[in-house]
RNA sequence: GCCCUGGUGGUGGAACUGGUAGACACGCAGGACUUAAAAUCCUGUUCGCCGAAAAAGCGAGUGCGGGUUCGAUUCCCGCCUGGGGCACCA
């Protein structure tokens, strides 16, 4: 009987299918286990190899989960909103709910094929109306609240009004305009106008205006990756940065929970620097400098009221450093510009504007060259009077600290460059500590040319000039985030409508009991009038009443990260129509304990959804408030794309070591129909519907060799490898397995097929220890021999090990070593090889299904009991050293393990070998580490 | 530019906490079985030197240059280079 993997694979699919296999109950009295993969976008491209790389992984940790007797919890859904299904309405008018839901299909039958243990009865889609009703609830609860900074926690909005109504906003920072501050009194005499307007400052979920990417010509907003080089990439039209009203997360007032949070959960210590980096948390001043009109000498300044009342705010990290001050710059958005701008370099200022609009702040902040324009306007340096010339410059972003710095070229790089660039003289305060040619970033020089700070240590200077500048009123202590309010609209169709009306330009939230806000059909993608989305253009829609008068609705829509802020809490309480997750439920499932999924989601998704998470939990709807415990971060795929090489215009293709010197074309060939670096010459005729049918050849050795080339997976380079033919070819179980032992999970490698023939073979061997071609069945109920016991036992504990640490590669190479052995040792005992199936299950569940069966036990081996390690099979007595001299492995020598180190040192002294490497040297030293090696040091 | 991450034979990778570098595979070479092929099995395979070959031996070797250590792929410093992210792709 052969290993006929196709028949096998198809029957226990649907033997799981029929039998809901997969399916779990919120009900158990097991142990609970949460495995997730990162929701996937179904994209019109389809699976390629690199998506089930997490999957299988994920799948394997839900299977080895389940036979240790947990009761596992392992879904799969669509992230179903998004830009790219928007994008292919617009141009081929197919209904992104139509191109969304064959895309779905054409996912879910990638996935079946590869043998997923998912409970589909469980499956989300962000894009249904009775999935998103939630996602907008979940809004409007963020709407209805507030960060109550005393308590450090989300609270109803309610709350924060009776404060108002009771004492003003004296207990209440507001996050949005610090300055504000008003008595109960004079909360009631607000007009309701008002009183919204000063809520919304609060709001967790909250209005505001904000930079966009404008194309003028498309009379839209675009996104960052339509946008190159400052043009559109459809139509290459001019972009400039426009605002328009937009809604905000709050995400900012969490910043401080999102970072002592990161202390609870096991991320990688990478992951967590980069969300820690993000954040950007960090502690100075800011400080307060008068302002002074250029060409008046400081005697005069008081002649010029005016000028003299403006106030430039700085935010720094380094007040000690208050004296090397040379000169200030402001972010090109900065509103003082307007007011400060001398006439002479109105002009200038002007131009340099007009730049800086066209450029995104990736570009601002990648940009070498150095730029700037001199306002003309001069601060004062409160301490030492000093005038310091006020610059813009790209490098500053408007929206972090104050939009404005104090530069100070002897300790900082780029303002140091920036002073040399424009001739600013530098002021050294550092004394040896600067050389003239770098800056030097240091807090442990003494100071110097620094008033009263001289002869201070800058780390202590710190404290000294925040203190002072507090006494004096024109600074204070301040600590500053990196990370801003998360833009939560988009001025696009394929979204969740906001559940928000406008009345008189206060924001309405509808009622829950009308939730959901369907999204409704439009005739055309295109954009409404004024920047607006879709939306916008159905009056009959957009036009509404409110308590009986008319009203609009808002026409944005969620971004993508709405959905897949909170849909593993979905997952757990799938179909509840009354609420979004049951407590009793969430309080059963709670956290993710795996997570599975990409680097590139380090910072938005996860700490969007980590935000989410914090909300809920704070109004008390779930008892957790982080929402993964653990996270597996899964290395991408690379594409291994092949060239072929056309002779400039012809027909003509050059094998690649025969190039040199020809002038070529070089063109992407499809993997698929290259062996190895070898093109199949007659399927490259036929491909592109005979688009080189004609071709000629020069081949090298009778063959025609391409050029390789790593690069990302994408259609467009004819590098993808479809899971489906190899599945066709090789069986889903080879598939998983060689997927897992292309190399360590969380490393980015390149696709080669080429390999997968040699995991092919381990399962036919593995077949034959049950099967022989001619005999039929051979395995014995024979008692097993302590070698036969080792091998299973080894073997057991380093699957164990390798699973649960999630070393999936090096467990199949173990498989691997564990299937020769048997062979080796002509090994058919059922003891034995029932055991292996059990372990095998995770990583090729078909396989191990059906000789598990074949060998006659009853039951699913899915429920199997995971076998248990007994050390006393494999323990060793003694062990081959390996002997060193001066650390340069000469020989090995058995000794016994229980062997004292002097037994161990005259057994090697005695040894031949080690004497003739002596040279009737003196022993200087051995070294003996127990069980592992000897080193003889002389 | 900033943040994170990787670099080991012809190839994917192994070496888990500083202790025999190259496990397990792919590929390649040679052989067995076969009329032949497929399948399967066996042997060899880091590089260089020595040698007819085999065996044995010697030297070098984990991106590059330094350092710490009896001992470094592993730790430290500097550099080169591939990948991911940088707030409207998801």
């Amino acid at each position: 009987m052969e290993y006929n993997f196709r028949d096998i694979e198809k029957k226990w699919q649907k033997e799981w299918t029929d039998t809901k296999a997969y399916q779990v109950s919120n009900n158990s009295t097991k142990p609970k286990y949460y495995v997730l993969d990162m929701f996937p976008y179904p994209s019109g491209a389809g699976l390629h190899v690199g998506h089930p790389l997490g999957y299988i992984a994920s799948d394997i940790v839900s299977r080895f989960k389940r036979l240790k007797g947990f009761n596992v919890l392992h879904p799969m859904g669509y992230d179903a909103f998004g830009l790219p299904a928007e994008q292919y309405a617009l141009e081929h008018g197919v209904h992104p709910a139509k191109s969304t839901a064959q895309n779905i299909d054409n996912f879910r039958k990638q996935l079946d094929n590869i043998g997923f243990s998912y409970d589909w009865d469980r499956e989300v889609r962000t894009c249904d109306a009775d999935y998103y009703q939630w996602t907008q609830w979940i809004f409007l609860q963020l709407f209805n609240s507030f960060y109550d900074r005393n308590q450090q926690k989300a609270v109803s909005i309610q709350e924060l009004i009776k404060s108002f109504e009771q004492e003003g906003n004296i207990k209440h920072v507001c996050p949005g305009n610090p300055t504000l501050q008003f008595t109960a009194a004079a909360w009631k005499a607000f007009s309701e106008k008002e009183q919204q307007d000063i809520l919304m400052d609060y709001r967790l979920a909250f209005c505001g205006y904000g930079e966009v990417n404008w194309c003028e010509a498309l009379g839209t907003v675009l996104a960052n990756d339509e946008v190159v080089n400052g043009v559109s990439e459809r139509g290459g039209h001019p972009v400039v940065k426009k605002k328009l009203r937009q809604w905000y997360l709050r995400i900012t007032e969490y910043a401080d929970r999102l970072l002592s949070g990161l202390d609870t959960i096991e991320f990688s210590e990478a992951m967590k620097e980069m969300q820690t980096n993000w954040i950007g948390k960090s502690s100075g001043a800011e400080i307060s400098f008068k302002l002074q009109a250029a060409g008046y000498k400081q005697e005069q300044s008081s002649l010029q009221p005016e000028a003299s009342s403006l106030e430039l705010l700085v935010y720094t990290t380094r007040p000690d450093t208050i004296f090397g001050v040379d000169f200030m710059v402001v972010a090109p958005e900065h509103e003082l510009i307007e007011k400060i701008t001398t006439a002479e370099q109105k002009e200038a200022v002007d131009a340099y504007i007009t730049y800086v609009k066209s450029r995104s702040d990736r570009e601002r902040q990648a940009e070498k060259k150095i730029t700037g324009c001199f306002t003309g306007a001069y601060a004062i340096n409160p301490f030492d009077g000093r005038e310091i010339p006020v610059w813009i410059s790209e490098y500053v972003l408007a929206g972090y600290g104050t939009g404005a710095i104090m530069a100070v070229p002897c300790g900082d790089e780029r303002d140091f460059k920036f002073a040399k660039h424009f001739n600013i003289p530098i002021t050294n305060i550092i004394g040896d500590a600067f050389d003239g040619t770098d800056a030097n970033a240091t807090k442990d020089a003494v100071l110097s040319n620094s008033g009263f700070l001289n002869g201070t240590k800058m780390r202590d200077a710190i404290e000294v000039v925040i203190t002072k500048l507090e006494e004096m009123g024109i600074g204070k202590r301040k600590v500053n985030y990196k990370m801003r309010d998360a833009a939560f609209s988009r001025q696009r169709y394929w979204g969740e409508p906001f559940p928000i009306v406008w009345q008189d330009g206060i924001a309405y939230p509808l009622d829950e009991k009308e939730l959901p806000l369907l999204l409704p059909d439009v005739e055309s993608y295109g954009p409404g009038p004024d920047g607006e989305g879709p939306l916008a253009n159905l009056n009959d829609w957009k036009n509404t009443t409110y308590k009986g008068k008319p009203a609009v609705r808002e026409t944005n829509t969620m971004p993508g990260y709405a959905g897949s802020s909170w849909y593993f809490l979905r997952y757990m309480d799938p179909n509840n129509e009354q609420t979004f997750c049951e407590k009793k439920v969430s309080d059963y499932w709670n956290q993710v304990d795996l997570y599975i999924g990409g680097t590139e989601h380090a910072v938005g998704h996860l700490l969007y959804s980590r935000m989410w998470t914090k909300a809920l939990y704070d109004l008390g709807y779930i008892g957790f408030d982080e929402p993964f415990r653990k996270l597996l971060n899964q290395g991408m795929i690379q594409g291994s794309s092949r060239f072929v090489y056309r002779k400039k215009g012809t027909q003509t293709f050059i094998s690649s070591s025969l190039k040199q010197g020809v002038e070529v074309d070089e063109l992407h060939v499809d993997v698929n129909i290259v062996d190895g670096v070898e093109l199949d010459i007659e399927a490259f005729k036929k491909w592109r519907n005979g688009e080189y049918a004609n071709a000629e050849f020069i081949l090298e050795e009778g063959k025609y060799i391409c050029g390789v080339e790593v690069e990302k997976m994408s259609k467009s380079k004819f590098n993808t490898v479809n899971p489906d033919t190899l599945v066709e070819k090789f069986g889903a179980d080879t598939f998983r397995m060689y997927e897992m032992f292309l190399g360590p999970v969380d490393q980015s490698k390149p696709w080669d097929t080429k390999g997968i023939e040699g995991v092919h073979r381990f399962l036919k061997k593995l077949w034959r220890l049950f099967f022989d071609e001619n005999k039929g069945k051979i395995w014995t109920d024979e008692q097993p021999t302590a070698g036969e016991l080792k091998v299973l036992h080894r073997t057991i504990k380093k699957i164990d090990d390798d699973t649960e640490r999630y070393s999936f590669n090096t467990a199949v190479s173990s498989f691997m070593i564990c299937v020769n052995e048997l062979s080796d040792l002509n090994c058919h005992k059922k003891q034995i090889l029932q055991d292996v199936l059990i372990l095998l299950t995770p990583y090729a569940p078909h396989i191990a299904a059906e000789l598990w069966k074949q060998l006659g036990n009853e039951g699913s081996v899915l429920d199997a009991s995971f076998p248990v390690f007994n050390a006393s099979y494999v323990t060793e007595t003694s062990k081959e050293y390996p002997i060193s001299i001066n650390g340069k492995t000469r020989t090995n020598i058995s000794i016994a393990l229980d062997a004292t180190e002097e037994q161990v040192k005259e057994i090697v002294l005695a040894n031949e070998l080690v004497q003739k490497w002596m040279e009737g040297k003196p022993l200087k030293k051995l070294i003996f580490v127990k069980g592992k090696m000897i080193n003889v040091v002389i």
